[in-house]
This record gives structure tokens, sequence and C-alpha cells, in this order.
DNA sequence: GCATATTTTGACTTGTTTTAACCAAAAATA
DNA sequence: TATTTTTGGTTAAAACAAGTCAAAATATGC
């Protein structure tokens, strides 16, 4: 399930816009005005909150300051430029960054990423994983089979490497393309063999090198590192 | 043991923001008028004092220099709007870095990590890189390729500097964006592209020179020198 | 304030990866 | 053994990422 982040403008093609650049890693809702937002965050429960401060029946920065309240929801403000924003940022209100209108998209996502790094605090995961004569670096993104170095693809590495982390775990086509393409793909799960085939081709290609994907019939593959 | 930042300003609420932004990573000590400070810093001894210019009993400016006469302290200062702030940086005062109010948290910790970052490893951290035929020197700004001198443009070294200093480790564009330009630039990507491209031509302009930088597809670029 | 150097952007080209469709082979089932 | 189902291999086209260049924007030094 992604995430959700809501969007309060009553400007319907700012809403529009904002929920283009989004909604591929997240679920993005949108309210209209500032009576009906804390409703909402009720209903959805969302991890962020894009707060217009020109809103009508309430103002964003009371809006604001009543989420703030109830919970520890990452706010951003968005203000037009000339506006005030003293008020907004530390003091009473605490919004955890603002974006000044007109902006461009791309600012606009990249501070929504920001502000959910923050927020989101690092778990910082294994980078390698070892197994006899098998090594995959996620920092280098590199794979080396019997000390010999194997250049993959972003899509072989990840589907490698979502494996590799749970040797013996079967993983079916669909959980591989969830984990691996992502939620919005449509495609066939005959990709996954594709892939399969590819990353193995490469893999078995070095002398002496174990077969290590293997295919369970009727359900689907997994990494496992015979003795 | 966390280290421990120290935050002089005068509103409490500023504070309070500043502090919960900066105490999962420091202690954060809080006083609110100039004439405490320097007997604050003496009993928690801080990694990085953030000072208000306009305070109660002793000005920022002079609290400012009477830091640095004592101790080699990053601070960073805080100031309004308008403010005059050529004198604050540079020559008589030396503060590493200021923040205009309003500021958004996200900004303020930001600059702490950027000033925290260029101050820790000063002492500790070796200024000159070395690899076969390939000498790298950060305090003469410096590049040597068998012998022959490369004259770079400071993005073009931090950029080769950042990679060169973790070989192998495989440097995503949003990453080099990050660490090379800095928290407020929301450019293309496709910027680093460009550097990367001159760089890479400045370098291998030199006779017998190997490549250094390589393209990781999908994912970025990595600095190696292979035999 | 002007001239110069540096950086960023956009359009275009080139090259690689991914996908989807097809068919053959193998395994399970009857 | 024949049939159905599932998997694997191949390939061309589409999608995508990276490289290149030059002009525009920006910063820097005089």
């Amino acid at each position: 399930m992604k995430e959700t982040i809501l969007v309060v403008d009553d400007d319907r093609n700012i809403c529009e816009l904002i929920k283009m650049y989004l909604e591929d890693e997240y679920t993005v809702e949108v309210v209209h005005d500032g009576g009906s937002v804390i409703e909402k965050i009720k209903q959805t429960n969302p991890v962020l909150v894009i707060l217009d401060i020109m809103l009508p029946v309430k103002n964003g920065l009371e809006v604001c300051k009543e989420i703030r309240q109830q919970r520890d929801i990452p706010i951003i403000m968005l203000t037009a430029k000339g506006e005030e924003i003293d008020k907004i940022l530390g003091l009473e209100l605490g919004a955890d960054d603002y974006i000044t209108k007109p902006f461009s998209p791309r600012e606009m996502a990249a501070r929504v990423k920001a502000v959910m790094r923050r927020a989101r605090p690092a778990e910082k995961k294994e980078q390698v994983l070892r197994f006899p004569g098998f090594v995959i670096d996620m920092e280098c993104h590199q794979v080396m089979v019997n000390g010999e170095q194997v250049e993959l693809t972003p899509k072989e590495f990840e589907l490698l490497w979502l494996m590799a982390a749970n040797p013996g775990k079967v993983f079916t086509r669909e959980k591989l393309i969830e984990d691996v393409w992502g939620y919005n793909f449509y495609g066939d799960t005959r990709a996954v063999d594709s892939q399969v085939k590819r990353l193995r081709r490469k893999l078995e290609s070095i002398p002496g090198a174990p077969v290590y994907i293997h295919t369970v019939w009727g359900i689907g593959y997994k990494f496992e590192v015979l003795g």
C-alpha cells in the first residue's frame, strides 16, 4: 500500500499539478477548503500535508495549528510571493517547509522528498550480502561470482538483491513485480521470466558458478546457494 | 554520547523549534541572552553554536567575536532579513554560515549538517588522495595526472573529490547534487552529466590517462582506477 | 559596470535496457 | 501416451538513460 499525501488548495489546477508529480510514489488526496481538512486527515491518515495559506472557510495558518495540536504530521505550506512567511515558520506554527508560488513541480517534488526523508529516520540496511563464492554489494552496485565481476542492469540487480536478501524464500511472480517494478506496473508477469532468464545467463556464465536461482514449479522463484 | 549544540536566541519558540529538529542527533542546550553564552560554552563544550544577532544583554556579533577569540567552534548566525550580513561572515567575525529569519527548519538542519561536515574532518581526514599516476590535493585544489597538472573549476573539483574519496562506491545523480550542489539546488539532474562530461574531458585529455569516472547504467557514476 | 569564466539548461543524438509477443520445451495431468 | 499447463528462449520494437553540443544564465574578477 502506498502512503498518502494530502493536498489542500482551492486552485484545482495546482492540486492537479501536484498530484501528477507525486502519484507515482504516493496516493494523493485533495481537499479544496480549510473546513474539511481535519476530517480528511482522520479518514486518510496522510504522512504529509501540503497546505495553501489562502483557503476558503478556514485560513491555512489556523488549519496548520490545528493539525499540529492533534498529530505530528510534516506540513509544507504553499505561500504566494510577498505573503508573510514569518508566522508560518518557527514560531507558533512550525511548518516543516514552505514553497513560494509559483513553484516548479520539480522543486516541489524535491522538497517533499527531503521532508519525508527527515520525518522517516534512516533505517540503515545491510549494504552487502555474502554467500560462499558470491558477494552482492549494494553500495558499489556490483556482484562478484568466484572473484569475477558480473555487470547487471538495474532491474536485474534489484531482482537478485530482493531474492538473495531472503535466501530460500519463494517469491511469486506477482510479489516480485510488486517489489521490484512497483505498484504502477500493469504488464505481464512474463516480464519476470525474461529478467530471471537474463540474470541466470549472466551469473551462470562464470565458470564453476553454481545455480543460484531456482524455479519452484507452479509458484515462482527462489534464491539458494546449495553446498 | 551525543555531541552538544548550543542555541542562543531570546525567542523561546525558535529555540524549541531548532531543538526539535536537532535533538535526534545532538544534545541541544539553550541560552536566551548574550551574557551567559561564554559560561555555558565552558560548561557544555558544544561542537557548534547557533547564535541570534539580536540578543538581550549582549549583542550577537560581540558574542561571536568573543567565542572566536577563545575557541575554534563553528558558528551559525541567525539574522533578520535586511540585517547586514557582510560583516557577519569572513574577516572580523568569521561565522561559518548564516540563516535568514524566517527560515524553514529543513534549511536550518541542512546548514547545520553542512557546517559540521566541513568543520569536523578538517583535523583527521586526509587532504590528499593518491592513486597510481593520479593525485588529488584538496589543500592546493589541484589535480595531477601522470605528472601533468589539470586545472579544474570548483564544481568539477568537488565532484571529483567526493567520488574519489569513496572509490568504487556508486553515487546517484541525486546524491551528487545533494552533496556537491547543496540543499537549495532544484535544477535538473542533467547538470551532473554536464559536469561529469567536462571533468572526463579534462582528465582524459592527458595522454595515457585511464578512465577514472565510470557510468553505472540506470544508477549514476563511480570513481575507480582499474589496473 | 564590464568582461570573462563558469555553470546550467534544452534540444538532439546515440546507445542500452526493458517489454511484449511469439513459439518451443518441459512438466504435470488425464 | 496424449493433452494441457507452465516455463524458457528469442527477438524486434518501444521506452529510457546517457552523451554531446551550444546557447543562455549566472557568478566572478578586474
